[in-house]
DNA sequence: CGCTTGCGTCTTTTT
DNA sequence: GACGCAAGCG
């Protein structure tokens, strides 16, 4: 019967035949781990498991549908209905709507997102009279995550003194006290953020054993992808309610670990042997994805780091292309070669947009690609970055309906107490908020007994807070009687929302009207989608959990062809047959920001193993010579992940000597000359000529050193003080006869605005320019 | 109270 | 360069 046991090989078979007790699947990329998860669970239920007992845990909500389609397809869609599965947030999200009640949560609990905490985070230190410069909002709201992750409550953080000094120390003393804060104004908000949804599953487990029993029991075959990113709040769920029955079966791959900076701990992996009794062990070593080139370029890579699970990744695919890298001057020339390289590509090999992806290690990055892309006519799609559920105008609304499903949900009601503007300022606000917490109520309350109450606001202002709560229960009521679409419909008319942006015409307010049909239509998609369920209820509360929960990757896409744009966390888990990697610098990729411990860059070059076995046929490569950053043209260099890779599979497309313009720009390429000038800086009383060939280790490393402002003085060899002024003809290289309309800036920033006779407009940095001067006027 | 303007911060990555 | 926030004016 079980045909589909066919489709795998021997090392994929044995983990999915593997029945009772723990098991863990170390998977190199490519190996085909999903397939092995899908086929375990089919084969699970055609041996006699009941679906209902299996709890799937995945890394996004669409890897999940994928997967149960799938099962659907071999096992039968009314057996697959029952199984639970999705990501960690959405499962225990879920748990919390039926079990949260013993915690003191309502079913219809909030969930905040990260810019909700840091909203209230900010609005506790400022009540608190806090120093906003000591006490950085993002930076406790990071510190407060973490904890969390970590399990530390409030109360342990107090019985902690190391911690208690540590913060002291960081002459942040009150840290516990806004933790406390912030943990009470959640909990009289009925709210939860990400982080709670695990924590409280992790409290509600350990404080209720029968909710444990019930659960444990419940699960009795449970699966985790991606296991080497849980962290520890995430691996006590899983190792509590497997403790029963121990039938717990982990996936992952070490050398994918990129997540510790939400708290993953690669250590969860590393040590599951340890945790659990007579673990199987089972390697899946053979790649299907890529050509022998870029698997063993990327096994060059990782052979680098020190910690990590013996396994060698293989593959019997032809050999491919050698990995290509390109240098650019800028990075908008950078997107310009991935915008003509994709085009020419296309054509010669007759591929779809949707054969390509760009990836970036930070979403800045994807705007010069876009450009580029956007001018060659290439459509795209870009993950990620600010989501449209991020979005001002969709938060507005998306906050509107928070409060008619939860009115003590303190950060919507902030949102939208005085948006579209009906005269209630900061001042009332701020009088509500003290009366709240005094009362231990929250802000809806108090606005609803204003007259028992006497707080100092004007007779005016009392009528509009009255009209604003009347609304708001008006809504209320009518989500009684409606579905979420119709009502959504009506509060974005009614409460003016949608005029407000509406009337303001310019270009702007008319995208954002757009983007808020945009979200009614996917409310409407959503109704018509749960009438189709059983046990769904197509209830609002339901949507705002999606919406929350829902991360970019999770979105149908259409069937639009189109390049992908993304970061390298984004793709994790994808593949492509042409991949781009852009931004291969220092200080970007690995970031400046994960370089100062071994831990930190070594997850650094996990992060580009992963990137470049995204690839199946070919990797490309780019960096740049000088990018834009906060503005500002700044000099960058080769990351060293360039000159980790093996160099015979490694094919460089942009030699030194190649009659570049910008040769003055080019530092050290390594696979070239070193800048003499910079050589000289370094060694001052060497008389050793510049090696010709690929500078050595340490050369390398001690021009890595050099700080930027040290050597963007070798760059600076054009006419910037030169006597240009506005009014002036000039000769470019490129865009040919112009007129100088403006100059602005100063020094390696000075800019002139030019009116070319061909090109149009254009706005350049002298620095780089090459103008020669016609008519100096 | 509401709107505009200017200044400071920001970027690593995400549920 | 972009966005959020505080100050200042209407």
């Amino acid at each position: 019967m079980s045909t589909f046991l066919d489709e795998l090989n021997d090392a994929q078979r044995a983990p999915v035949l593997h029945k009772d007790g723990p098991l863990m699947v170390i998977a190199g990329a490519g190996s085909g781990k999903t397939r092995v998860l899908t086929y375990r669970i089919a084969h699970l239920m055609n041996q006699g498991v009941d679906s209902f007992n299996i709890l799937a845990l995945t890394f996004t909500n669409k890897a999940a549908r994928e997967m149960k389609k799938r099962i659907s397809s071999i096992v039968g869609a009314s057996e697959a209905k029952n199984l639970w599965m999705g990501t960690f947030h959405s499962v225990f999200a879920k748990l919390l709507r039926y079990d949260g009640d013993k915690l003191g949560f309502p079913s219809n609990f909030t969930i905040y997102d990260t810019q909700d905490s840091q909203r209230l985070i900010a609005a506790i230190i400022k009540e608190m009279g806090l120093d906003k410069d000591i006490y950085k909002y993002k930076q406790i709201q990071n510190r407060i995550s973490s904890y969390k992750n970590s399990l530390i409550t409030v109360k342990a953080y107090f019985q902690n003194p190391e911690l208690v000094e540590a913060d002291a120390m960081a002459k942040r003393p009150r840290m516990g006290e806004i933790y406390k804060n912030y943990v009470d104004r959640c909990f009289k908000a009925g709210a939860m953020d990400f982080d709670d949804l695990l924590l409280r599953t992790n409290e509600l487990l350990t404080r209720f054993p029968e909710v444990l029993m019930k659960y444990q029991d419940r699960f009795r075959y449970i699966l985790v992808d991606e296991y080497q990113d849980t962290n520890h709040s995430q691996y006590l769920i899983v190792k509590a309610l497997s403790d029963r029955y121990q039938n717990i079966c982990v996936v992952g791959d070490d050398a994918q670990s990129i997540y510790s900076f939400r708290g993953a701990n690669i250590s969860n992996i590393l040590n599951f042997q340890r945790d659990y009794d007579d673990v199987a062990v089972y390697r899946l070593e053979q790649n299907y994805r890529s050509t022998q080139n870029i698997v063993k370029a990327a096994n060059s890579i990782i052979a680098k780091n020190r910690d990590q699970l013996e396994k060698v990744v293989w593959t019997s695919n032809d050999e491919g292309h050698k990995i290509k890298i390109h240098r650019s001057p800028t990075d908008a020339e950078e997107g310009r070669y991935v915008a003509g390289s994709i085009f020419e590509t296309k054509m010669q090999q007759q591929l779809q947009n949707g054969d390509f992806a760009v990836l970036y290690r930070t979403n800045s990055q994807s705007r010069a690609i876009e450009d580029a892309l956007r001018k060659r006519d290439i459509p795209y799609r870009i993950y990620g970055g600010l989501s449209f559920y991020q979005r001002k105008e969709i938060k507005d609304v998306l906050a509107y309906l928070r409060l008619i499903v939860n009115p003590k949900d303190e950060e919507a009601l902030k949102r939208v107490i005085n948006f579209p503007a009906r005269g209630i300022g900061q001042t009332t606000i701020d009088r509500l908020v003290v009366a709240a917490n005094h009362y231990g109520r929250s802000i809806f309350e108090v606005m609803e007994h204003l007259d028992k109450l006497n707080l100092n606001i004007n007779a005016g202002t009392k009528r509009k807070l009255d009209d604003f709560v009347t609304m708001i229960k008006s809504f209320q009521i009518m989500n009684e009687g409606t579905d979420a679409f119709t009502l959504a419909e009506h509060v974005s008319k009614k409460t003016g929302v949608l005029l407000e942006f509406k009337k303001d015409g310019t270009p702007e307010g008319i995208a954002r009207m757009e983007n808020i049909e945009e979200l009614l239509n996917g409310i409407k998609d959503f109704v018509e989608g749960q009438k189709e369920l059983v046990d769904a209820t197509g209830s609002l509360t339901e949507f705002l959990e999606d919406v929350a929960l829902a991360t970019d990757m999770d979105k149908e896409v259409g069937d639009d062809d189109r390049v992908a744009l993304m970061t390298i966390h984004l793709a994790k888990g994808l593949e492509f047959p042409y991949v781009y990697v852009v931004g291969m610098e220092e200080d970007l990729f690995p970031s400046a920001m994960s370089m100062n411990t071994r831990s930190e860059l070594e997850e650094e070059r996990r992060l580009f193993y992963v990137a470049l076995t995204r690839a199946e046929k070919q990797a490309t490569l780019t960096y740049t010579q000088n990018r834009y950053r906060w503005g500002k043209l700044i000099d960058a260099e080769p990351s060293r992940f360039l000159e980790e890779i093996d160099e015979q599979y490694v094919e460089n497309l942009t030699p030194v000597n190649d009659g570049y313009r910008y040769k003055s720009l080019i530092n050290a390429d390594i696979f070239g000359e070193v800048d003499k000038s910079k050589l000289r800086q370094i060694k001052p009383t060497s008389g050793t000529p510049p090696s010709t060939h690929r500078p050595n280790e340490q050369q390398l490393r001690k021009l890595r050193k050099l700080k930027p402002e040290l050597s963007s003085s070798t760059t600076n060899n054009n006419v910037i003080d030169s006597n240009l002024a506005e009014g002036a003809l000039v000769n470019h290289t490129r865009f040919g006869r112009g007129k100088i309309l403006k100059i602005e800036g100063v020094g390696n920033d000075k800019k002139a605005e030019i009116h070319f006779e061909q090109g149009g407009m254009k706005k350049l940095l002298l620095r780089f320019a090459k103008l020669e001067v016609i008519d100096n006027a």
